[in-house]
RNA sequence: GCCGGCAUAGCUCAGCUGGUAGAGCACCUGAUUUGUAAUCAGGCGGUCGUCGGUUCGAAUCCGACUGCCGGCUCCA
């Protein structure tokens, strides 16, 4: 633990201290520090709002000015469950009933592991530290939020509440994190995504369904363009598929009914559905007959993979035509949960750079190679260098994989020495996986410190095995291919999420939904815009003029507030000489230069896609 | 899905303890013809998320639903 952390944990028994001089029964679990603050999770039938956090904050003040003194003990096992049956522990002083939650942490330590109590005033609880010195030492602080978690983040375990709060050595310092807290409320994607008309959610729509409005579809098409090139170098075939199929495609895949709860629910033929009505069939038989299999029905792709399968196995493979690697930027529809719903970065429609190569074992670690550049060199071409990679492998004896275990280890195997010769750190993380191989992904945090996965790579002996994949090997005899499954991005929705964040929208010039904006000084220049935009417009730059009557300031601070990378200004000085006056949206303004030359090298930014 | 919070004009928000709505920006019109981050004036615009209840009377109180926000759980 560090020394803020140290501070914040302590932060948290003040928080926990001062519950108590107000609520004396609450029961407390866990106080830890995290990246962005430090929570305590607190039962309590007093429902927490903001409004009480004066009132905790008024008390928690006051146990840092008493400068109470952090003071360490060891106990054994026996004494500490005595103090914690005698609601002696994250308590003030003992009450009537146990600490329970206290109890069961205690439970949860193992055998000879040493047992220490802090004491800070009337307030003792079980903890393992370490603390700062006393109370004083904590300089500033402030409750955040309150929010609620399930006792250790099991379902099943009752709802605590978790306050949420964050603390600094100094006031100067709480103050600067104020600061940033804004600038992120600032770049969040959902709020640009509507200021700069990127992207729309409408209610009547649906929850998570995404549209794409004319400027954030331009984003999108540049971002296309851009891995469309990178594939045709590499190999790829494009190809498309429908969104819906049978749901016979997924009963083989094992899409249905292993995973109906993320999906929308299956499109049943009206005809199928008027006979099971005469037949008396209720909904819950419908739904029995689906999943047996003795009704048909159509499913909402949840994944790509099953139709591109069906595109390999449409003609015999040689050995020779491997790998076969096919691409498409595939919309697929998953039921997530409404709570789960976020802007562009979960969602219940989304569209992935998806592709499957189809290998032979032998290829299988070289093309995960290839698919681990791609990605490593399309979060290159954004600099965007804030990324963790995880390896993610199998949970040790779960049962929820499927596929032998020889497969496993070869497949992990590859993949962890595909990730070692990266060049970039990752973690192994068991139970990461998916249900039919291991997986490399790219995981990128928001503005507010969430982690999303954007890039993966995962390896797939399953989805071969389930569709009775072949291909003709040197020996004439058939061979089970390897399916290697990636996204560089991810999901285009995902990805122009974060994208939007990593820009605050202030997208390079190559992605800029508007590249260039004319600014005429008054509207007696208005030929001469026009024939400055029509000059950009041959050239392929997505150029506007600004018509209106406002003066020059006004349409400079509104272009900026639009973040439109360049700004053209024109009058009379420039109409006379063919010049045009550059004033870029990063530098200001750069001076006049010919119209001719300004397009040129206009147009060359955009051919290198620079940043 | 669960817990908590929120929902007033296109956007940001005001509207105290119930008496049928207001500002700024945006938009439209007019005047101004403008030189590197806001010209002035006027105008349009809301069955206060939806449905139901309490009340003589509901934006305001209660309930349900929908959506959003923060967590938790989940995430092929």
């Amino acid at each position: 633990m560090n020394d803020l952390e140290k501070l914040r944990h302590s932060c948290a028994h003040v928080l926990a201290e001062a519950m108590l001089r107000i609520w004396p029964e609450a029961q407390f679990a866990a106080g830890p520090p995290v990246e962005q603050g430090f929570y305590y999770d607190v039962d309590l039938s007093h429902r927490v709002s903001p409004e009480d956090f004066p009132k905790i904050e008024a008390e928690m003040a006051k146990i840092v000015a008493e400068d109470q003194k952090f003071e360490r003990s060891v106990v054994s096992r026996a004494d500490a469950m005595e103090l914690g049956r005698a609601g002696k522990l994250a308590a003030l002083g003992g009450r009537g009933v146990p600490s329970r939650y206290k109890l069961d942490i205690l439970e949860g330590i193992p055998e000879g592991e040493e047992i220490s109590l802090y004491r800070n005033g009337a307030f003792t609880d079980l903890c393992a530290g370490p603390h700062v010195d006393s109370t004083g030492r904590i300089g500033a602080f402030a409750l955040t939020a309150v929010a609620s978690a399930y006792y250790k983040g099991d379902e099943k375990n009752p709802q605590l509440q978790r306050i949420y709060g964050i603390a600094f050595p100094t006031a100067g310092e709480l103050e600067k994190w104020r600061v940033m807290q804004e600038e992120a409320r600032q770049r969040d994607h959902r709020k640009l995504g509507r200021e700069l008309q990127l992207f729309h959610v409408d209610e009547t729509v649906g929850a998570g369904l995404i549209l794409w409005t004319p400027k954030g579809a331009i984003v999108r098409q540049e971002l296309q363009n851009f891995i469309s090139e990178e594939l045709r170098r590499q190999g790829y075939e494009q190809v498309f598929t429908p969104h819906i199929g049978r749901l016979e495609l997924y009963r083989t895949s094992g899409h249905y009914p292993y995973y109906s709860d993320s999906q929308y629910p299956p499109l049943v033929e009206r005809e199928t559905l008027h006979r099971l009505a005469e037949e008396g069939c209720s909904c819950a038989d419908l739904a029995a007959r689906l999943e047996k299999g003795e009704a048909e029905g159509y499913l909402l792709k949840p994944m790509n993979c099953p139709m591109h399968i069906k595109i390999f196995d449409s003609q015999p493979r040689s050995y020779r035509d491997l790998p076969v690697r096919l691409a498409e930027f595939g919309t697929v529809y998953r039921w997530e949960q409404s709570g789960e719903l976020n802007g562009m970065t979960r969602v219940r429609g989304f569209t992935q750079d998806d592709a499957h190569l189809f290998v032979t074992e032998d290829q299988m670690a070289a093309e995960i190679q290839g698919c681990l550049d791609l990605v490593k060199k399309v979060f290159g071409a954004f600099d965007m260098k804030d990324y963790r990679v995880r390896l993610g492998l199998r949970e040790p004896g779960s049962d929820k994989y499927v596929g032998r275990a020889g497969d496993w280890d070869r497949a992990e195997a590859a993949c962890r020495d595909a990730a070692k010769t990266l060049g970039v750190p990752y973690t192994e993380e068991p139970g990461e996986a998916a249900f039919y191989g291991p997986k490399i992904d790219f995981v990128v945090r928001d503005v507010i410190g969430r982690e999303w996965q954007l890039g993966t790579v995962q390896v797939d002996f399953q989805l071969p095995e389930r569709f009775d994949l072949h291909y003709t090997g040197p020996d004439n005899k058939p061979h089970r291919p390897v399916m290697i499954h990636r996204a560089p991005f991810g999901s285009m929705e995902r990805f122009v999420g974060v994208l939007i964040e990593h820009f605050a929208g202030a997208f390079p010039l190559w992605l800029a939904p508007e590249q260039v904006r004319i600014l005429p000084v008054s509207d007696k220049f208005a030929d001469y815009a026009a024939e400055v935009v029509a000059a950009f417009r041959a050239a392929g730059v997505r150029a506007v003029v600004d018509t209106s009557q406002d003066k020059l300031g006004a349409k400079i601070r509104l272009a900026q507030i639009n973040k439109v990378p360049y700004m053209i200004v024109v009058g009379g000085k420039e109409a006379e000489s063919r010049q045009v006056s550059v004033r870029s949206r990063k530098a200001g303004d750069e001076g006049s230069k010919p119209l001719e030359e300004f397009v040129e090298r206009i147009k060359q930014e955009i051919g290198e896609r620079l940043l």
